[in-house]
DNA sequence: ACCTGAACACCGTTCAAGT
DNA sequence: ACCTGAACACCGTTCAAGT
C-alpha cells in the first residue's frame, strides 16, 4: 500500500507554505501535484483554514518528538544549541525555506483562528524545550527568568531565519547565530 | 490642493501590507480606499511589482531619516537602542502591524526582483547605522566584529516583532527585548 | 468514501476607449 | 494625463452528480 491521497496533501501543501507562505496555498497547484481535481482535495479538507490547521498540527508534532529526542541525548548546552540552530538552518538550505510558523506569523492577520492556535503551540513547544535545556545551567536563574530567555533565544533564530531567508543567504543565518553567541545570548 | 492619489494609493497600500503582506495587496481593495477603480491604479503603477518596489523604496527613505535624526540627538547607546526599539514597537501597537520589510522577507520567493532589492537595501540601512551606534563603544572591536553584531540586533528584533505579532501580543515584544538586554545583546 | 464538472464571486492584468 | 468597462486567466469554495 502506497502513502494516501492524505498524506500527500499534506506533504505537497507543507512544501508551498514552507516557501511561499499560507496566503500563497492554492487548492488547485496542490491538485495538480498529487493528480486530482481541486474538487477532490476540499474533500479531504473541507477549507483552506483546515488544510493549514492540520498541516501547523503535523509540524508542531514533528517538532516535538524531534526536540524530544534532541533532549535525550544532551551532552552540553553549546552542542544542544547548535543542533537546535541547525534545525532552522535546514530549512534554508532547502530552497531558502522558512520555519513553517515562522512565515505563518507573519501572516498572522490572515490565519483561521484554528491555525493561530496551532502557530502559539509551536511557539509554546519551543520555548518549554528550551528552558529544559537552560534549566541545567547552574547559576540558580529563577523561573520566570529562564522563560524570558527562552523566549528570547526562540525570537532571535527566528529573525536570523527571516532576515537570512529576505536576502537569499544562509550564510547571513550563521553570522548571525555566532554573532548571538559570542554576544553572550547563549551559550 | 489636496495630497494627489498617488500619495493616496501609497498610503493605503502600505497600510494593507503591513497588516497582511504584499501577498495580500490587492488592487481592488485599494481602488475601493482611494475612490476609483482598480485599472485606475495601474495607471498610476503598472504591475503590483511597481507598487511593492515603490512602497518599499519609500519605507527606506523615510528609515533613512527617521534613523539620522536619532544618531543626531545620540547621547548614549542604552537610550539610542531603546529609541530604535520603540520603532519596531510602535508597529505591533497599530493594529499589530509588521515592519514593511520584515514581512516582506518571509515573502520572499513571492517577490519581483525590484522589490527584493529594496528589501535588501533596508536591512543594509538598519545595519549600517547600528554599525554607526556601536562604534560610539570603546572595546576596540574590529569593524567586521562590529557588523555581525549589529546585524544580530536587527535580526533579533524583527524576530521579536515577528513572534510578537504572531501571538497578537505586545508584552511579548517587550519581555524578549529585555531578555536581549539583559543577556548583554546590546547595552 | 473518493472524486469530478460546473458554477460562484473573487483576483491581477491588459487594453481599447472615454474625458 | 487620468480614469473606466470589459475581458482574460486565475483563485477558494460549493454542490450536485458520478463511481
Amino acid at each position: 500500500m502506497t502513502t494516501d491521497t492524505k498524506q500527500r496533501i499534506l506533504a505537497a501543501a507543507r512544501r508551498m507554505v514552507q516557501a511561499r507562505g499560507y496566503n500563497a496555498l492554492s487548492f488547485r497547484d496542490i491538485a495538480k501535484e498529487v493528480g486530482i481535481k481541486s474538487a477532490g482535495v476540499h474533500h479531504h479538507f473541507p477549507t483552506k483554514g483546515d488544510l493549514g490547521a492540520a498541516l501547523a498540527r503535523q509540524y508542531t508534532e514533528e517538532a516535538v518528538t524531534l526536540l524530544h529526542d534532541l533532549l535525550e541525548r544532551f551532552d552540553n548546552e553549546q552542542l544542544t544549541l547548535e543542533r537546535y540552530a541547525s534545525i532552522f538552518r535546514s530549512a534554508l538550505v532547502q530552497d531558502n525555506r522558512m520555519c513553517l510558523c515562522g512565515i505563518m506569523a507573519a501572516e498572522h492577520h490572515d490565519l483561521p483562528a484554528d491555525v493561530r492556535v496551532e502557530v502559539d503551540r509551536f511557539t509554546e513547544v519551543n520555548v518549554d524545550w528550551l528552558c529544559k535545556v537552560l534549566s541545567f545551567r547552574e547559576d540558580g536563574r529563577d523561573a520566570e527568568s529562564i522563560k524570558r530567555l527562552a523566549l528570547a533565544i526562540f525570537a532571535a533564530i527566528e529573525g536570523a531565519q527571516l532576515v537570512a531567508r529576505g536576502r537569499g543567504d544562509v550564510s547571513v543565518f550563521d553570522d548571525t547565530v555566532q554573532a548571538y553567541r559570542s554576544a553572550g545570548l547563549f551559550a
